[in-house]
DNA sequence: GTAATCTAACTAACCGTTTAATTAGTTATA
DNA sequence: TATAACTAATTAAACGGTTAGTTAGATTAC
């Protein structure tokens, strides 16, 4: 009778495509505002949904905040984990790594400021998601780039540097780029999340880790994604 | 009449003290917090005041958030300037640049956060105080930096990096670590803040930067703070 | 006495969460 | 096969706690 936009009280509906609407709202919502000023009513509005709804899929804005994390963070070292499971020589592989992290930063742009937010929320020593998000899946792709390391020292590839030192400088040149854009886009005058700037930056962090780790620093050409 | 402790009902008390009290209160609160997350109520309770004197100091949350943008950022860029003024060889110049930042950072352990709030309350659109900040503190740091880059790869002693690249990375591998420390700390076991351990991280920073820049490895001392 | 400093109490708005109702499919039953 | 009973999806409305911001007045230095 009612047309379809309007009659969907009490209907039925969609339901995987509103929860999943919800969480796609969500990560907007925690990405711009993070999560003491993301708003549910922000989220149930984006999503064309009633606000209850957000209740009845996710326990409460905690839950849905550790949803909004698992799927940023499995999107993430999925895509990472298969960079790394080529068998590549260790600088290669090390030049592939940083490279899909990368991209898959910049291809979702939102997820680098939910990835802050986080970071810092364990400071204040709160309850924290950082824990499990950690366990379930920094540690093994931290354990994958480690061995790599330390493959390629041995061999005399790499300067004998400090992993753990040496990954945190990494993620970091990767990351921090994504995060300061807006400083770079009024201090430079152009827009850094352009794809020309992007692949420009890309370049330089390939060339600054390369520089940094390889010993040799004949054909350092960069891997393609 | 009454105790010090509990007579300031209505005295002229120490007007400077309270403003400076509730100035660091507010540093502690909204670096713990977040911009949204943080509560007057209990910035007034830190600095042993009423709520209604935070009113009467500062015009308003914004406001007060701001003041302290320029609490922080005034003593980091004087820091950093001093550093920088020396006239010292275009490398000892970046490293004594690296080493003054990370110092500073590291004496200041709540600094870093705000600092990352503010980068990420920018690319919400939203109205920002970024923009002033930028202009009237890291302009000129960029500058003198940039300048400094310029001079060594005139000279032949830096690889041709691009300049703004470079400096972006610079500045993630110096701040970076502190944003992370709580991941670090249950992902080692160790507390990344100790002084034996920032003292490591501050010979990796200086190690990363000065191998991705100086063309000749030799003499890669570090500088002393 | 008057202007600067400070407080207790208040309010208006907001926001996370709950409740109860409503509708559309599904299944059981006659 | 029609329909009654049941379940899942969804909403409108309100509740209760919190919080930014206000007001009116108290106290004291000068």
């Amino acid at each position: 009778m009612k047309s379809l936009i309007k009659s969907r009280l009490g209907s039925r509906g969609r339901p995987v495509e509103s929860r999943a609407a919800i969480l796609t709202a969500a990560v907007r919502e925690f990405s711009q505002e993070g999560i003491a000023g993301a708003r549910i009513d922000s989220i149930a509005r984006a999503a064309r949904v009633n606000k209850a709804l957000v209740y009845y899929y996710f326990q409460d804005k905690e839950a849905l905040y550790g949803a909004v994390l698992d799927h940023v963070f499995s999107g993430l070292t999925a895509c990472i984990s298969e960079a790394l499971d080529k068998h590549l020589s260790p600088r290669n592989r090390i030049l592939n790594y940083a490279g899909a992290h990368f991209d898959y930063i910049a291809g979702h742009p939102l997820y680098p400021r939910i990835v802050q937010s986080e970071l810092m929320r364990a400071g204040g020593g709160g309850a924290t998601q950082l824990e499990r998000i950690g366990k379930q899946y920094f540690r093994r792709i931290f354990g994958q780039v480690a061995e790599v390391l330390r493959q390629g020292i041995a061999s005399g590839d790499f300067r004998a540097v400090d992993e753990m030192h040496f990954i945190t400088s990494m993620v970091a040149i990767i990351t921090f780029y994504f995060n300061s854009a807006p400083v770079m886009r009024f201090m430079t005058g152009v827009d850094p999340t352009s794809n020309e700037e992007v692949a420009k930056r890309r370049a330089a962090v390939l060339d600054f880790i390369a520089a940094a780790l390889f010993k040799s620093k004949r054909n350092l050409k960069g891997a393609r994604s």
